[in-house]
DNA sequence: TATTGTTATACTCTATAACTATA
DNA sequence: TATAGTTATAGAGTATAACAATA
């Protein structure tokens, strides 16, 4: 077997198809597991972040994300209006917006995540714990090499 | 920990995040291995399908990449108008087309796969041999679960 | 001059609905 | 009636350019 052969010309081996289907699988069971709170995946990954890194700049969530910052006005205009997060001018940087979680917020957030788990835990179901854990290791490794 | 704590709150160690972005990085490194072919990735795997199953109609081949029939057709203009493929009308059911690569089709098909199998390999390059077998052979068992 | 948030705009990818020709 | 290919259209998600406020 060549080194260029590892893979075969199967289109569903290839790992641009593996990560796209994954990631839309888990988009469906993600979706679904967050209906009762409101929130879409994007959503709660925005509230994961501002609840790590609070009080953070929306350009600084924005980053930690990877979007661009004018993308994340709009996620942050819908979480506010949810009454999700609250935004106000930084006393020291008048140009930047201190973002931070609600009450509201922090309870929706611990709830969805638990939710969100579940959804990640049946996905991975056709793997053992090990696989389960090892898979998100070797990703792991991949996008923070990237 | 618990049964709902084994991803922490991070959103780096999500299963959403971390598809999204390995599939981010490994479009930015097939896009680039491609160009020399005036190809993207989703065109590699709308030609890897068809050697495979040639003679396929479109609407197989739309099935087999996870894609509305509505969809292959642009995908198809494109590749034909390239020279890599032929559309004709079955004879026993001349509401179909077979698409088949043509000689151009298979000899593109045949450098862009390396290529890309190049492209795969630096995104694995922070993981062992066994290590990238296994990823793939987990993402392959998730996807084929759905 | 440079940066942050914002708005307007446009682009990519995809699907739904409706049409045609064939079955 | 039902199906394969096509076209027109619309929606989701994203980025780029330009602007106001602030540094």
């Amino acid at each position: 077997m060549s080194i260029t052969d590892n893979t075969g010309s199967r289109a569903g081996r290839r790992l641009g198809y593996l990560f796209k289907h994954a990631g839309m699988l888990m988009s469906e069971r993600n979706d679904a597991a967050l209906v009762p709170f409101g929130i879409d995946p994007r959503e709660l990954g925005v509230l994961i972040v501002i609840d790590s890194y609070e009080p953070a700049s929306q350009q600084q969530v924005a980053e930690r994300i990877g979007v661009d910052r004018t993308t994340m006005v709009a996620m942050l205009d819908a979480l506010q209006a949810k009454g999700l997060l609250s935004r106000r001018p930084d006393a020291e940087d008048r140009r930047r917006n201190v973002v931070e979680l609600t009450p509201a917020g922090h309870d929706i957030l611990g709830r969805a995540t638990a939710a969100s788990d579940t959804a990640e835990e049946e996905l991975l179901a056709p793997l053992s714990p090990e696989e389960a854990g090892q898979l998100r290791e070797l990703l792991g490794r991949i996008v923070a090499r990237g």
